[in-house]
Formats: C-alpha cells, structure tokens, sequence
RNA sequence: GGGGCCGUAGCUCAAUUGGUUAGAGUACCGGACUGUCGAUCCGGUGGUUGCGGGUUCGAGUCCCGUCGGCCUCGCCA
C-alpha cells in the first residue's frame, strides 16, 4: 500500500504517529513560510503542512502543488495549534506535517473543479465524468446506491433466492419498448435484441424449478429518456413459485423496511397503503399517485351541468368530465399571469382545451372571469364540495375523462411542489393494485396489454376475457414512493390455454404467438407451477432514497437525452470492414 | 415528431430600449506574506458572445437556420 491511512480517518488519538496519506489536492493554501494543502480522497479532507520544518526541497516542491494534483504525503500526525482547529471537519482537529512529499501525477487546471461549490453545466461533468465523478456528492450517491443493492441482495439471499444470470443477447419481443438490435455476424441479416427485461427467462426458471430466483439485471428500452428515464437501466429482479401476490408483496414490505431502517434510520409500518387502480385514477388521476399530500380530484359534473357556462355544460352533456381540485392558498400564491401560465401548461402538455379557475376571497365568495354564468347557490356548491376557504384557488379541467386525468394530475404534481404541500424529506410508500387487464389502443383498434402479456388475470375475472376484456383486472402491483413507480410486478399466467387466450386478444394468431413465445407455450406445457415476481427500479429506489431528481446523478456514466455519453461519445460510426462482416449497408 | 428554457473569459455569471473599448467573481500566471482552512494583499494574462445567415448606421441583445445541454408531450408491453 502506498498509504497508511485514509484521508479521512486521523483523529487527536493519533497524534505523533508517521503516516503516510495518499490523495487528491483539494486546496492549497500558500502563505510564503508555509502552505497548507487540503488532502482529499473519497473517505474525507486531511490538512497537510508544509513548513521550514519540512526541509527546504519539500517546501519549494509543495510550492509546485494545484488542484487535482496526486501527492502522497508522509509526516507526522500533530495537533492544531490553539485556536486553528477546523470545527467543519472531522479530522479538523489534526494535521499532518508533512517531512516527505511525492508528487505521484500533476493535473491540468481542472475543467469540473471537485471542490467548486458552483456546479458545473451538465454537458461539462459528463464530458469530464472522471473528475465530477471525485465530488463528495457523486461518491456520496454511488455510495449509497451500492448500499441499497447490497441490502437488496442480502435480503432476497436471507429469503432463500437464488442469483442467476439471463442472456444479454436475445430474441426480439415485437411489443413494449422499442429495442436495441445488435447484429449477428454468423447469422447475415438476423439479430439479437438486448433486454427490456429478463421477464420471460426467469418465467422459464419458474418452470425449471428454480423457485426463488434474484438477480440485479441490465435493461435496455430504445425510448426517448426523460429525467428519471434511461435507455439502460438496473432492475432488480426477482420471481418466485407457488405464490400468489401477497406473498411477493410481503418478501419487498419487509425490504422496505429494511432498506428505510438501514439507510435512512427510518420506521416503516406495515402494512404498506393500498389503492386500487380505479380509485388512484378517480382520486389523483395517475396510477402512481403522491400521497405525500391532498389535493385529491373532485368530480363535478354534475354540477357543472347546471350552470349557463357553455364549456362546463357542453362537455357534461356530451359524456365528458367536469373535475376540479382545490390548490390550497394557490389564490394567494398565483396571480393572474402565473394562472395563464398554468392554462398554457395544461394545454400544451396535456391537451385540455382550458383552465377555469374560482379564487376564493377573503368572504368565501368565488371570484373568476367565468363566475357569471353561475348562480350563487351553484357556486356555493362547487365551494362546499371542494371544501374551498379563504385564498384557496379552484382549478377544473373539463374534458374527456382521460384529459382530466393527466392535465389534472399534472397540475397537482407541479402545484404540490410549487406550493410546498409536503415536506421533500418525508418518505411514501404505498401499493397500486388491480389494474386492468388492457388498454384499447386506439391507434391500432386493439387491445394491449396493460403491463405485459403474460399477467393473470383476476381468477374472478377470468370470465371477462371473453365478454368484457376492458374490465379485467390482472393480479398486478405496484410500489409506488413518492408518486413514483419503484417497481411492478404480476402474477403470470402458467396455463398455456389462457396464455394462448391473451396472446389471441392481444391481436396474436396462433402461427404468430408460436413464432414469437413459442418456447413459452412449450414450457407452459411441461408442468409450469403457478408463479409471479416484480422488479424493482433501482436507480429510482437511488434517486428517491438519495434526494436526487436527476437519474444521471445515480449513474456512474450515463447518457445524456439524446442518448449519447459525452465522455466516450458514444454512439459512433464504425468503418466497411466491420459493417461488411455484418453485412450491414447504411442507407441514409 | 411537437412545446419550452439555456449557450458570453478555463469555470460560474452580468451587460438598461439595439448604442463607447463586452464586465465581475473564481481559476490561471508573477510578486508579497509562518497558521490558513472560500486565506489575504498587489499586479497581470485571458473573449470567433456555440456555429451560419439576415435585419440595421450599429447586434451579446432582434429574425431565420443549425449544433449542443436540460425540462416536457407523444413514446416508455
């Protein structure tokens, strides 16, 4: 070892000791007769002196230190003279006087300075990952991811899993996420498809009797990203047999638990919340809501369908939604222009065609430009039902019912933030359940499978399939924390008759859900036992349980939005000789 | 593919309505200083205002295009 101690560990109890530290100049400090170099490595800050003490030729070399520079540092551990101890550290109250100095690397004047206060842009800490990568917040972050792993793989190993390790190269599966294609050298014009999931390998463990099955898997979804969205991402994934769904959503209860008390010192109680799929859509109109604060949607077309106002009765008489929510001191907290500004948004975003909004005044009256076209006792209807009071802002979206949803959840989202409805700090988990079998894609005039096509139905559904599939529910859940999908999972199906049954709803013909999953309804057929799982997002469980609203932030080297590494610059062009051997042709 | 924000010194930012030689902090370079810890003090270097066009007597500022970063809708079984 080329050191004796980290830079973090030196306390009053090694004083006069000879050690030998390794690490990064954070900063230096030169007063002529002596300078003062911060020591930095991911364990903390040591200072290290340089003096008349030090010799002359360690001096005059430490006169040559910048930031970033590599110096290992031997000398004696000594007290702070009186008055210069630095309360800011841990080791403020030592220093190291330093009698032999090697400059192990120089550095150029770093671009993203590690100890900088004013973060760097983005494109910049990314080109320079190596150097964003040494500031105590990145360490900090990955730190803790690798803790929330570690307790991951504890607990499933505790519960009796078993790791195993699934293809990276695979099969195409035409629905879900576009895919990444590589392709085959040996097999001209053929390719492999990298996973969106191990999905359909670990339901074939489930078969192979491998019951308990854990592994921290790579995904990879060709889709455009977003802030909490990667095109490669981890999941944990896990799938067990002879279970229903309590039993996998009691194996992550207690890791929640578990991880909330080791990483944050955090008491969860068990058991978790619960809402199904309807209510969460009727009451905050998305299927993974924050509980972290109120501010629940209120249907109002009824009363809506009273009033003179064209927009509320045209829609209420035509079979559309008139749903509102009260924003809380949003009539004080918004002015006209900022309540413009959220129309726009809801227009732009989320395809409402308005925003008609009531400020409450200060005698409970509703005061809005649209207010004529209601009677008194009307507006105090909508006043009663959405409990308004004084400074409170009323907000309605009046639409199809899909519209209400995502433009009204939306504006909860940004105004619980806005106006500071919860504290960041507090943590929600709760569970979605009993969603729907399908969704009508309207695009293609057929059902789709709302979380992938080998969900099970609800055993008090199974009926529905043929009658009514729009109303079947699957046995699927999700954990939600903080309004965010930390994972989902399903019970599958394990008899080939109803997998071929969805497959056929799902617009597959026998040849193509044969040509497809053939391997699956093979398996389906050698005694599958019944089985489910989940995975969990585990750069989301980092961002949620690190404070991070930034997925970047949680990944040692990841792309940015247009799916690039500006370190690498990836993706990149490659010459004939490779594409030939692929027999690849670019054509644009 | 659509909407929005941003791009000025190595870095973080400023620059009034379109108007003088584009400034500040920090970093960097030189000097001073034995106790600093955002060291301090003195002096200095540093600019294709992302790139290309246009409008104008005059463009960092306005317009069009383009490149890059971010947020978002669509998309993400």
């Amino acid at each position: 070892m080329l050191r004796t101690h980290t830079c973090g560990e030196l306390r009053a109890e090694c004083i006069d000791q000879e050690v030998t530290l390794c690490g990064w100049v954070d900063s230096y400090r030169d007063h002529g007769g002596g300078l003062f170099v911060d020591l930095r490595d991911r364990y903390g800050k040591t200072q290290v002196v340089f003096g008349p003490e030090s010799g002359e030729s360690v001096l005059n070399a430490s006169r040559a230190l910048r930031a970033e520079f590599v110096i290992s540092a031997t000398g004696k551990v000594a007290h702070r003279p009186e008055g210069t101890v630095n309360d800011k550290l841990p080791t403020g109250a030592i220093e190291v006087r330093c009698s032999q100095l090697q400059i192990l690397n120089s550095s150029l004047t770093p671009v993203v300075s590690p100890s900088q206060t004013e973060l760097p842009g983005e494109d910049l800490r990314l080109k320079h990952r190596y150097l964003d990568l040494r500031r105590p917040e990145m360490q900090k972050t990955l730190f803790l991811r690798s803790q929330i792993v570690k307790k991951m793989r504890d607990h499933f190993e505790e519960h009796g899993f078993i790791d195993v390790e699934t293809p990276v190269l695979g099969r195409s599966t035409p629905e879900g996420a576009r895919d990444y294609l590589v392709p085959s050298r040996i097999h001209r014009g053929a390719v492999y498809a990298l996973p969106q999931s191990p999905q359909l390998y670990k339901q074939i463990l489930m078969m192979a009797g491998y019951d308990r099955y854990v592994q921290v898997a790579r995904c990879f979804r060709d889709e455009d990203l977003r802030a909490d969205r990667q095109p490669e991402f981890t999941q944990l994934d896990m799938e067990m047999a002879f279970v229903d769904a309590e039993d996998v959503i009691s194996v992550i209860d207690s890791l929640v638990v578990k991880v909330a008390r080791e990483i944050l010192g955090l008491e969860v109680t068990l058991p978790l919340p619960r809402m199904t799929y309807d209510e969460a859509m009727e009451r905050f109109g998305h299927d993974a809501p924050d509980l972290r604060f109120g501010m629940e949607l209120v249907d109002c077309t009824d009363l809506a369908a009273q009033s003179e106002f064209r927009v509320f009765r045209g829609v209420a008489d035509s079979g559309g939604k008139v749903r509102g929510m009260n924003a809380p001191g949003g009539g004080k907290h918004y002015s006209r222009k900022n309540i413009d500004e959220l129309t726009e948004f809801v227009q732009n975003d989320f395809g409402a065609k308005g925003l008609a909004w009531f400020r409450v005044e200060d005698d409970g009256t509703l005061f809005s430009p649209i207010a004529k076209n209601f009677d008194a006792a009307l507006l105090q209807q909508f006043s009663d039902r959405l409990q308004a009071q004084p400074g409170d802002l009323l907000l309605f979206v009046a639409d199809v019912w899909e519209v209400t949803c995502k433009a009204l959840y939306g504006l909860r989202r940004r105004l619980g933030a806005e106006l500071k409805l919860y504290d960041p700090d507090t943590m929600h988990f709760s569970w979605v359940v009993e969603f729907p079998m399908f969704a009508f894609d309207e695009d293609e005039q057929q059902w789709a499978a709302m979380h992938h096509p080998f969900t099970a139905p609800r055993p008090e559904d199974l009926d529905l399939l043929d009658s009514n599939p729009g109303q079947c529910r699957a046995q699927a859940y999700d954990l939600v924390i903080n309004g965010s999908e930390a994972g989902g999972g399903t019970i599958r199906i394990h008899d080939n008759e109803i997998q071929k049954k969805v497959f056929k709803l799902l617009g597959l013909d026998e040849a193509a859900s044969q040509e497809r999953f053939g391997f699956l309804l093979d398996a389906l057929q050698y005694g599958a036992p019944p089985h489910g799982g989940i995975a969990l997002g585990i750069d989301r469980w980092v961002m949620l349980f690190g404070k991070r609203e930034n997925i970047r932030d949680c990944i040692a080297f990841p792309k940015t939005q247009r799916a690039t590494d500006l370190m690498t610059d990836a993706p990149g062009k490659v010459g004939p000789k490779q594409l030939e051997e692929l027999g690849i042709r670019i054509v644009s």
